[in-house]
RNA sequence: GGGCGCUUAGCUCAGUGGAAGAGCGCCGCCCUUACAAGGCGGAGGUCGUAGGUUCGAGCCCUACAGCGCCCACCA
């Protein structure tokens, strides 16, 4: 085979060549004729694009970029997809903030608006445009487009090796197709269920959150010590509160049955302070004698335990938390707002109408300090509060319509979904199982938000105008998406919506996660493409991190269990985050946030991508340019290592010599125990072994038989290390191609016909010259020569320096592996002789020649 | 409070019961007919602590400590 080597080969400029390249050849492009069984499905994490761009996206998808070009050697037809999440809050956000813009449904739509044209009002004082839902989209969807590009050139620059034909975005219509006919279904299976119920709520969104987006953060509080007097005129209760504003919605104490303190006074009632409303003293398990006063108040409500407490025991709500988190004005006398002093109820409850909980907290208690019924001084205490994790104040609870998913009933099955997937690494599953184990509600799936998936119901007015939330209208399947705002359900007319007797669309968008849950759905064209699909699900891998195991990870096998009856894929590989250099996590408040662009320029996208291929699945990793500029290092070895070999002009013959013989045995051991790791997720342990190997070759082997290649011992000898060399390096550049995919590529141009990318992985097979060879033989010679090496060094003088005479103390067995390769060392070495020794211990004495002679 | 993981060289980390490893950093040497933006070599470790199992423990068991994360924790 004649090779075209450059004489000044470059690892500068391929990213550009070589990625040109393959958009034109199609090299990454997915064949769907292949069956389920010759293909490798990945249900890639769809970014979120309205985020920027993070070291973390280089790091994660690389780690699954490097599996994927193992497996599409390998022989798999890799099906990689790249999804966009553009759907949710943090576009909306980002909408808002880039253009200055609110979104206002009660705004009609403007036709006239011209999302494309639209400027950005950059004025400081700029007050924020409301739009109405439909323009304010035309705005979300025209800035995801933009931010999509910038995601693009990134992973095309880092060269993951995704068809880039097979996009998709999670607002876009085949998403919103797939969401409304799998929550459709749901809704028809009765597992997806709409009920008016205390949610946690954030007042600043106003859209109800799910479990899974709730996190807790330590907060500073103040416990307030409160009386509550007896019906029976026997003194006062003592409890203690951090929420005292919710004073005017308690409606009954409760202590734990066990608590000799309380048991008599169970059944008695008492009067709250300040509102004077009778309340009943209860017992519930759930009281923990342990805290505060191990009386409680119980509340409409102030926590999800409150709402545990008025379910089991049957409570009246009385609601003063309002959705937009201010206190609601007095009802007292009306509504069952029971009190003993309706009217000073009223002008206690006046005092804290329409202020926020924080400051309602600290007004109430001024009052309760003025009415006597504040003991001592509020007490500073840190503790911990729900938030939702995008949010910036406290969550409450509020009653409102939402739609549900099931999830508390499919526990057990969850569970054991869970244990018939294979996690790489094996522990990250007892994350998921304690999620699972820990669920205490249904999935709240719906959102009172804008940029999303609209839920594909409509509800039917009464004559009073009042909406049949019992019996939703929905639309025949093949009419999806819709958007019941502007769509009408079959048999109505626009002009009876929202009258009397008419029809009113559902307002509610889903939860973001109801999309990406169904990402394998979505990808592999679920209900549109029965052929694809059956020919990718369910698919082989999910990858992602750690922290989205309760939301992405969960929901999706959730999804899959109800509408597949399937694991959505076997195998589920969980990357690590990536730390900032003092390993702490990176986030935007820290402002430690490294951006991958500039990190590609310098060190290359193969010096990058070594990095993070460097790192197991699950371990969190620090960031480390070093080890990018080692990652150069050996691209820019294996581009010098190969113009070396392949500019050598012997022929390639057959392999005869005992030492070639070796070396590519060990090679073909290197070989097995690298697809292993593959097989077995472990990139990083492939890649340690094939670098290692690498180098010796480079370092040894290259040195051993340079002189023989040129000639030194005829043609035969030369052929067989030119023969030798040529296979150890197409084995090499394959076995680096997943890692190194632009270098690989440059090399592998030169010599070899397509794209190394789609050549076959290195086969033990392939290497059979060294089969039946003995790996000692060049692992001997190796050592020798480094003994030989470090003497030179230890002289201080040129490794070219001649040497008179080398004396390897061994036993015959082992010296007798060397003995094939002496020639080939004693040219390597610079060594006129080589002798041997009897002794246990293998040492090598070297004696140098007269200097300068 | 429950769980998972980590703790090995200055740093980042491999190490799968049988002679403590790699890369980086540091130090020294070498312009060697692929590579000086390179190469060759060297120094550097009480394997977190304390017990135990074993002929033998960095690895298995128990307890403890520190760090990180997951879950729970709003009186």
């Amino acid at each position: 085979m004649e090779a075209s080597v450059p004489d000044k080969p470059s690892v500068d400029g391929l990213e550009e060549k070589w990625g040109a390249r393959w958009d034109a050849d199609g090299t990454y492009r997915f064949d769907r004729s292949k069956t389920r069984e010759e293909i490798f499905a990945i249900d890639t994490p769809p970014p979120t694009v309205s985020g920027s761009l993070h070291v973390g996206h280089v790091f994660s998808y690389t780690q699954t970029d490097v599996m994927a070009r193992y497996q599409r050697m390998s022989g798999k037809e890799v099906f990689y997809p790249m999804g966009w999440d553009d759907n949710g809050l943090p576009t909306e956000r980002r909408v808002q903030n880039y253009f200055g813009v609110s979104c206002d449904p009660s705004v009609p739509y403007d036709p006239a608006f011209d999302a494309a044209a639209f400027e950005p009002d950059t004025g400081k004082d700029a007050k924020p445009i409301p739009l109405s839902r439909k323009n304010f989209i035309e705005l979300c969807n025209r800035l995801t487009v933009e931010d999509e590009k910038a995601f693009e050139e990134l992973f095309r620059h880092l060269s993951l090796s995704v068809d880039w034909e097979m996009t998709y975005t999670t607002i876009g219509d085949r998403s919103r197709r797939v969401s409304q006919r799998a929550f459709l279904r749901l809704l028809d299976s009765g597992v997806a269920y709409t009920a008016e119920a205390p949610t946690m709520w954030d007042v600043d969104f106003r859209t109800a959150v799910a479990q899974a987006e709730i996190e807790d953060r330590e907060q500073e509080g103040l416990y307030h010590r409160i009386t509550f007097e007896r019906e029976d005129g026997a003194g006062a209760l003592e409890i203690e509160t951090s929420r005292p504003e919710l004073i005017p919605a308690c409606v009954a104490l409760v202590a734990h049955p066990d608590d000799d303190r309380y048991t008599k006074l169970v059944g008695t009632r008492v009067f709250t302070p300040l509102f004077d409303a009778p309340v009943p003293v209860l017992a519930h398990e759930l009281a923990d004698p342990e805290k505060g006063t191990g009386i409680a108040m119980i509340c409409t409500f102030g926590d999800v335990t409150d709402v545990v407490w008025w379910k089991e025991l049957g409570l009246p709500a009385r609601v003063v938390m309002q959705k937009d988190g201010t206190i609601a004005p007095p009802r007292w006398g009306r509504d069952g707002w029971e009190s003993r002093d309706v009217e000073a109820a009223t002008a206690a409850q006046n005092e804290l109408s329409g202020l926020y909980a924080k400051k309602a907290r600290r007004r109430i208690a001024e009052l309760l300090a003025e009415s006597g019924d504040l003991q001592g001084e509020p007490e500073q205490v840190r503790h911990v509060v729900k938030f939702y994790e995008k949010g910036d104040r406290p969550l409450e609870v509020i009653t409102s319509r939402q739609w549900f998913v099931s999830t508390l009933r499919f526990r057990d099955e969850l569970l054991a979904r869970g244990r018939e997937l294979r996690w790489h690494p094996p522990h990250m599953r007892a994350r998921y199982e304690s999620w699972v184990e820990g669920l205490n509600a249904d999935w709240a799936v719906s959102r009172q938000r804008f940029f999303g998936v609209p839920f594909p119901v409509w509800y039917r007015l009464d004559d009073q105008g009042v909406a049949d939330h019992e019996h939703p209208l929905v639309p025949d399947e093949d009419r999806l998406p819709v958007d019941p705002l502007t769509d009408v359900p079959d048999g109505y007319t626009q002009e009876q919506r929202g009258v009397p007797g008419g029809f009113a669309g559902d307002p509610d968008v889903m939860d973001t996660w109801a999309t990406s849950s169904l990402t394998p759905q979505i990808a592999a064209h679920w209900e549109d493409d029965l052929d694809l699909f059956e020919r990718l699900f369910p698919m082989d891998l999910r990858p992602q991190s750690h922290e989205i195991i309760r939301t992405w990870l969960f929901y999706t096998v959730l999804r899959a269990h109800l509408e597949n009856d399937s694991l959505p894929w076997t195998d589920v590989a969980i990357s690590g985050w990536v730390l900032d250099p003092d390993r702490k996590k990176m986030s935007k408040s820290k402002g430690n946030v490294v951006t991958p662009m500039p990190l590609l320029d310098q060190h290359g996208a193969d010096g990058v991508r070594y990095w993070a291929a460097s790192a197991r699945l699950g371990v969190d990793t620090a960031i480390d340019e070093q080890q990018m500029k080692v990652g150069r290092r050996l691209a820019i070895k294996a581009l010098n290592v190969s113009k070396f070999v392949l500019k050598m002009e012997a022929a390639p013959g057959a392999v005869t010599e005992v030492i070639d013989r070796s070396m590519l045995c060990t090679l073909a051991d290197v070989v097995e125990t690298a697809t292993v790791a593959f097989e077995n997720y472990d990139h990083a342990r492939a890649l340690e072994i094939i670098e290692r190997f690498f180098w010796d070759f480079c370092d040894d082997y290259v040195e051993l038989v340079k002189s023989r290649a040129y000639g030194s011992r005829g043609e035969g000898a030369a052929g067989s290390a030119m023969a030798a060399l040529r296979m150890a390096l197409s084995s090499l550049l394959r076995m680096l191609a997943p890692f190194l995919p632009y270098v690989t590529e440059e090399v592998w141009s030169w010599w070899q016909e397509g794209s190394v990318h789609r050549a076959p992985w290195p086969s033990v097979g392939e290497l059979e010259a060294g089969a039946e060879a003995d790996p000692g033989v060049f692992a001997s010679a190796a050592s020798v020569l480094t003994e030989v090496r470090k003497h030179k060094a230890a002289q201080k003088i040129s490794l070219r320096a001649r040497v008179e005479r080398v004396v390897v103390r061994d036993t015959p067995q082992r010296f007798g592996l060397l003995e094939p390769a002496l020639e080939d060392l004693q040219e390597a070495g610079n060594i006129a002789v080589i002798d041997r020794t009897d002794g246990e211990d293998f040492a090598v004495e070297t004696v140098l020649a007269p200097q300068g002679a």
